[in-house]
RNA sequence: GCCUCGGUAGCUCAGUGGAUAGAGCGUCCGCCUCCUAAGCGGAGGGUCGCAGGUUCGAUUCCUGCCCGGGGCACCA
């Protein structure tokens, strides 16, 4: 729609001979007006030459202007204010737009900007020693709606989930694990401090120990030669030697085994959570196969033969500061074991190596000062960091009302993603989660996502949809059916202030897709989507649809059926379902 | 101290350098003999944190300051 505009427009200023010259550096802005008073479109474009062409705006306006091919999209155009040139279109021109709706269908909107560009965008990636919580499920449905957008928009995307299954972690996991295991199995022992306190541990101990009893059986030895736990002793260290002394009585084969089972359990549930969530993955990657197939060592090598690396106090140091890090990090520890960060460049190393235009990762913000080490990395190992971009998720607080929901994983006592899930129905959660930019911290009202009322944003965006297809319903037990030519013929009819908003309202659709991918914000979606109901809730009470005329009629139910469309197309890319009824 | 996100109506927040700064909730007043009142119409409510700068034009960009969230590991 905008296209149209902006093709009239550049016709006239090549019709504006003496101009050219100037035209290089000026940008021909043409934008949506904030009041139909203003015409439908307005352009700045005079006033940016004002300068150059030494002449008033609105002089220039009249030169363009006078240039502007005759359209029959075209109405009128007016100068306003400080030299606005403002575009009418003709209803004929919305009317076109409603029958590319019609047209398109389910794919209206999208477009193919980003046509042959593949795209790596990897999201929540929660380290895999529990359930996901709900922070997690902001990161999910942001990278859900993300991807649909810039799919939309013509991009291949391919969706990941980067599993932490190396180092510390899940020594740890199988630790705890196994003592909750032996625990249930009637022995009693101090559970360390720095384990895993989580109820699903309970759970998984019991499932293990029904596979396999043999482990219940406590070690004599596992307690023995322990420095104290904290706070008054080093919690880290007595859950080191701890892990020492279970790895020697198990035997490092049937420890790993546990670690596995526990590791599984969780991934399996994590899956499943997502799954019922409506975000999918098509590709989980393990950190541990990294390692296993020599990609670690081949980046730590890439990053020697680069001359960036030194040893110091038995650690083997990347010079990150060479690259605008703010110090050197440490890629091998003096235990001989390499560091997440070393997983993690060697991961962007193979995300490079599999041949993406562009990578994007959504992390948390508490994770921004991890931004510029990642790209130090790929930059010293003469990888392209600027295909790397990086799109950071602030927290979530939960309330009750104006109560606020305390979430502590130390205790072990936080609200998972599944029982939000639960609590507040995943369409609420989908949309909630993406209402805000993510850059903003979000304020989670569980008693307004479940409310079933005008104030939840949810039903608002639903109950139009759903009204429109009451309408239909309503119109076949009237038996007066719906004849689409005609409506089509009779979209002239369509003259009350209602319909011509909505109209117009309609064919912004496309605009908001590429706004919202361009900007990976999926906040407009949401907002935009509010005000087409608006738009169609006030229509409602303005005009009858099931008209006795049948010209009017038909008319009518051809822009309702084009508003669900766009409602539905819009709801699609936020993962909200747009039900018939509710 | 450094990095980062924010400060817009009573509350929660939109706002892609433009015209009279918006929405929802809350408050107040109205609207169902008709397609879902999970809806609609109207009223009230603002020194866009402060001070400079760039610009024809700044809530938007830049600088400084004030206030708040978060982060600054041989954890992942």
């Amino acid at each position: 729609m905008k296209l149209v505009v902006e093709t009239l427009l550049r016709e006239a200023l090549n019709g504006l001979g003496s101009a050219q010259t100037t035209l290089d550096g000026v940008t021909i802005a043409v934008e949506r007006t904030r009041d139909l008073a203003h015409g439908h479109f307005a352009s700045n474009v005079a006033m940016q030459l004002a300068k150059p062409l030494r002449k008033s705006p609105r002089d220039i306006a009249k030169l363009i202007i006078d240039q502007l091919p005759a359209s029959e999209l075209l109405e009128k155009t007016a100068i306003a204010g400080p030299g606005f040139i403002n575009f009418y279109l003709t209803d004929a021109a919305f009317h076109q737009e409603l029958l590319r709706i019609r047209s398109s269908g389910a794919a209206y909107g999208h477009n193919d900007n980003g046509k042959d560009q593949r795209v790596l965008l990897e999201f929540v990636s929660a380290n895999p020693t529990g359930p996901l919580h709900v922070g997690h499920g902001r990161h999910a449905a942001y990278g859900a709606c993300v991807a649909n957008l810039l799919s939309a928009n013509g991009f291949e995307v391919r969706k990941e989930y980067y599993v932490n299954d190396a180092g510390r972690q899940m020594d740890i996991l199988g630790l705890s694990t196994w003592l909750r295991l032996l625990e249930q199995a009637g022995n009693s022992l101090s559970f360390p401090s720095g384990a895993y306190r989580g109820n699903y541990i309970l759970d998984i101990a019991a499932a293990l120990q029904q596979q396999q009893p043999e482990l219940s059986e406590l070690p004599a030895a596992l307690f023995t030669d322990l420095p104290a736990d904290g706070p008054d002793g080093n919690a880290d260290e007595h859950l080191d030697a701890l892990i020492a002394n279970a790895n020697e009585s198990l035997g490092s084969e049937r420890f790993r085994g546990v670690i596995e089972f526990a590791l599984n359990s969780i991934l399996d549930d994590i899956k499943d959570d997502l799954g019922e969530f409506g975000v999918s993955y098509d590709e989980w990657f393990s950190e541990k196969s990294l390692s296993d197939d020599g990609a670690v060592q081949k980046a730590l090598t890439l990053l020697a033969s680069n001359n960036v690396t030194y040893e110091k106090e038995g650690a083997v140091w990347f010079r990150a500061t060479d690259y605008d890090d703010e110090k050197d990090r440490v890629v091998v520890r003096d235990n001989g074991r390499t560091t997440y960060f070393a997983s993690d460049i060697a991961y962007h190393l193979n995300k490079v190596d599999r041949g993406f235009n562009k990578l994007i990762d959504i992390w948390g913000s508490d994770h921004h000062g991890y931004v510029p080490r990642v790209r130090a990395g790929m930059d010293a190992m003469g990888q392209p960091s600027e295909i790397l971009e990086v799109d950071l998720v602030q927290f979530v607080v939960l309330f009750r009302g104006s109560e606020k929901v305390q979430m502590s994983t130390r205790s072990g006592e936080f609200i998972t993603l599944r029982e939000l899930r639960q609590e507040v129905g995943d369409d609420a959660a989908r949309l909630f989660f993406v209402m805000r930019s993510n850059e903003q911290h979000l304020e989670f009202d569980l008693d307004l996502a479940k409310s079933k009322s005008n104030e939840n944003p949810v039903y608002y965006l639903q109950y139009a949809h759903a009204r429109i297809a009451s309408v239909f319903r309503e119109l076949n037990s009237q038996s007066l059916g719906y004849d689409e030519a005609l409506g089509i013929e009779q979209l002239s009819r369509l003259n009350a202030g209602q319909e011509k908003t909505l109209l117009v309202r309609l064919s912004q659709f496309p605009e908001m897709v590429e706004l919202a991918a361009r900007q990976k914000a999926p906040q407009h979606i949401v907002h935009y989507l509010k005000d087409v109901a608006q738009d169609f809730h006030a229509w409602y009470n303005a005009c009858l649809f099931l008209e006795d005329e049948a010209e009017l009629r038909n008319a009518r139910l051809f822009l309702a059926q084009q508003t669900a469309q766009v409602m539905r197309n819009g709801l699609t890319l936020l993962g909200v379902s747009a039900p018939d009824s509710m």
